[in-house]
DNA sequence: AAAATTTACGAAATCGGTTTCGTGTTGACA
DNA sequence: TGTCAACACGAAACCGATTTCGTAAATTTT
C-alpha cells in the first residue's frame, strides 16, 4: 500500500510545523512567500489531497446527501436521481444513494444508519409498505433531531418537512378529461391500493374529471392492482366490462392494458384509448406509442436538493416547511383518439 | 438546532472519563458492572449514536463504496447499482453513486474526488467520450495509488484491475447465430462506433456466427449509430438493403428498428426477425415482444462488489487482476421466428 | 503481614486536518 | 536607542471517537 501522503508528511519532510503546512496550502499572509513556495511544490509534486474524513469530522458537515429511493429500475425514479445529482454536484455535493425496496424494515434502517453524521440531510421517497403501515415514527424522529429531510412524491402530511410532488390530482384530471374529451363514455382506471397516496391523488382526478363532465362513475370500472398478484389477470377484469377508454397510473399498468386490448382483437386507439402514466421508455417505443402523463422527474429531483441544500445551508433560519408542486403535462400520442 | 449527544457528553454528564464511556458501551470487561450499567443505560436513553466521521477517521476507512456509472436512466445500469446496493449493504457497506454522463472530464473529477479518501473503493463503468479519447491515466493513478477499483460492463486492458464482463462476443454469436438458426440470409447488425468496446465486441461475435454459418458479411448490412445524430434515420438506411434479420446491440437500437420495419410494412417476425440487447422493460413490454439479450445486470453488480469487498478487506494479499465474464442468455420472444 | 494480582478507571496518544493564540525576530519610527 | 508594529512561524486545542498504558485501590496469594 502506497503510504498516502498528509500534511504532517509534508511538515516533517520540510522541517516545518503542521499548522505552517496547512496555511501555506491555503495561501494565508501568514506564511512567508518562500516558504509557502517551497510548500505548494512539495504538495504538488507528490499529489496531496486533503484527507476528506478529516475535513468533514472538523466542519461538522460532509457535503453529502443521502438520497432513499423505494426502488432504482424504473424510469421516474431513475430520472429523479438524475436531477438530483446533477445539482448536487453543481453545489459540491455528493450523494449517497440507498434503496429501501419498498421494505419498511429496510427503511427504519437505512434511515438510522445515515442519520449518524454521514449525511448532511436526506432526501426520501416512502416506500409502500410503510405507507400501509402508516408508521412514520422513524421519519418524525429525524426531523426532531433537526436533520434537514425532503420527501418526494410519495409523501404524508404527518411528517413536518419540506416536500415535492406532482400534482396528481390535476394529472388525474387532465389524462381523464381527455379521455371525455375525445369521446370516451365509459373510462376504466387502473390504480394502487387506497394506501399508497399517488395513487389515490390520482384517481380522485379521475372522479373529479368525470363527475365534471356528468359521466357516471362506477366502481366497477376501477381496478386496485395488488402487485403481488398477476397483473395481467387482474387487469383482464377490466375488460369484462364495456370499456372504450383506460386511465392507468403507470406505464406498466398501460402496457399490460394494451397488451391485453391487442390479444382481444381491439384497435388502439379507436376501440379503445388508453392513458398511462410517467413519460418512460415503455410509453415512447411501444406500437402504438402510449399517451401519457410526463412527470418531470429531473425537475423534481433537482427541486428537491433545491430545498435540502437551502434547509442545510441555513439551519439557522426558522424553518417553514415548504411544498411543491410540480405541475405534469399531458403527452399525447398514438393510443388514444384525436377526437370523437 | 438540537444537540447531538456524544461520548463527552456522556461522560462529563456522568462524571466519568471519555475512555470509561467508549469502554462501558462496548461492554468492555474493564469496566465495573454498576457503571456499566448507569453509561448504558444514560446512552440509550438520549439515543446515543456513534459519530461515524469519527469512527471512519479513526479506523481509515469509511465502509462506502463509489459508483461512478455514464448513466442511471437505462434498464441495464440501473439493474446493476440494484446488485451492488443490495450486496454492499448485506456486508455492511453504503454507496456513493455518481454519473459521468459519458463525460470525461466529468469521469475524471468524480473519480479525483472520490479518491481523497471517501471510499474504501470504486466501481466504475468507463464513459463513452473516454473510451473515444482513449485516455485512462485517472483510472492508472488510482490503480498506483492502491485504491481498489473494479471496471464492469465497459473495461479496458490497460487498466490493472478486476473486471466483470458480459461475454459481449458470446452474446453476438449467439444472437446471430439463432438468426441463422432459423433462416435468415441477410443479417443487419446496429451497433455502436468501434471505440465503445462493448459494441466492438458484440460485432466480433455477429461476424464469427456469419463466417460459421457460411454466410458472406456485408459491410453495408452494419450500421455504426451516431447517438449525435437523429437514431432512427440512420437505422433506416439499413432498411434500403434487403434484409431478414436483425441484431441491434442495444433495446432501443432494436425498438427503432421494429418501429420502422412495422412503418414499412413488415410484418415481424415473418418477413423481419429482430433480436435485440438487454432485457428491459422494452423488450418486455412492446409489441411484438423483443427477443433479447439478458445480460444479468443484478448478478454483474453482485460479483463486481465482492470482487471490491474482497480487495478492500484483504488488502494485504499479493493482487493478481481478475476478469470474471458473465454469461448472458438468449431470451427468445415474438420478435423472432419460431423456425424456417 | 507482605507481596502479588486483579479490578476499575483515567490520562494521553491517535486519526488528519484547521484555527486561535503566542512569541521571537526584524524593521520602522520617535 | 527604546518602543511598537509587522512578519513568520509554532504550540496546542479541537472535531469525536478508540485504545494503549499507567495506577490507585481492592483482593488474593504466600
Amino acid at each position: 500500500m502506497k503510504q498516502k501522503i498528509t500534511i504532517k508528511t509534508i511538515a516533517k519532510e520540510l522541517g516545518v510545523s503542521t499548522s505552517t503546512v496547512s496555511k501555506a496550502l491555503k495561501d494565508s499572509h501568514e506564511i512567508g512567500k518562500e516558504t509557502k513556495d517551497k510548500i505548494q511544490a512539495f504538495a504538488n509534486h507528490y499529489n496531496y489531497k486533503p484527507n476528506s474524513l478529516a475535513l468533514q469530522l472538523r466542519n461538522q458537515k460532509t457535503k453529502v446527501i443521502g438520497v432513499i429511493l423505494p426502488k432504482i429500475v424504473h424510469h421516474f425514479f431513475s430520472t429523479v436521481i438524475m436531477g438530483i445529482e446533477a445539482y448536487a454536484n453543481e453545489k459540491g455535493y455528493h450523494i449517497m444513494v440507498c434503496f429501501s425496496n419498498e421494505d419498511y424494515q429496510k427503511e427504519v434502517e437505512t434511515l438510522s444508519v445515515l442519520s449518524n453524521g454521514s449525511v448532511d440531510g436526506l432526501i426520501v421517497s416512502i416506500a409502500n409498505e410503510t405507507l400501509e403501515n402508516k408508521d412514520f415514527s422513524h421519519f418524525i424522529d429525524l426531523v426532531e433531531e433537526d436533520i434537514p429531510l425532503v420527501l418526494f412524491d410519495r409523501v404524508v402530511d404527518d411528517i413536518l418537512c419540506d416536500k415535492i410532488v406532482v400534482d396528481d390530482v390535476g394529472a388525474g384530471y387532465k389524462a381523464t378529461k381527455h379521455l371525455v374529451d375525445i369521446g370516451c363514455k365509459r373510462i376504466g382506471l387502473i390504480t394502487t391500493p387506497d394506501h399508497v397516496s399517488v395513487g389515490a391523488l390520482r384517481r380522485l382526478g379521475y372522479e373529479k374529471a368525470l363527475i365534471e363532465s356528468y359521466v357516471k362513475t362506477d366502481s366497477k370500472l376501477i381496478i386496485k392492482i395488488d402487485e403481488k398478484q398477476d397483473i395481467k389477470k387482474q387487469i383482464e377484469q377490466l375488460f369484462e366490462q364495456n370499456i372504450d377508454g383506460i386511465f392507468a397510473v403507470n406505464e406498466i399498468y398501460a402496457a399490460n392494458a394494451m397488451r391485453i386490448a391487442k390479444e382481444k382483437g381491439l384497435n388502439i386507439p379507436n376501440d379503445i384509448s388508453i392513458i398511462g402514466f410517467t413519460d418512460g421508455l415503455i410509453s415512447e417505443y411501444s406500437s402504438p406509442s402510449i399517451t401519457t402523463i410526463a412527470q418531470h422527474g429531473f425537475i423534481m429531483g433537482r427541486q428537491a436538493v433545491e430545498l435540502l441544500i437551502d434547509r442545510i445551508e441555513n439551519e439557522t433560519e426558522v424553518f417553514t416547511p415548504k411544498k411543491i408542486v410540480i405541475s405534469s403535462d399531458l403527452k399525447i400520442r398514438e393510443s388514444t383518439k384525436t377526437s370523437s
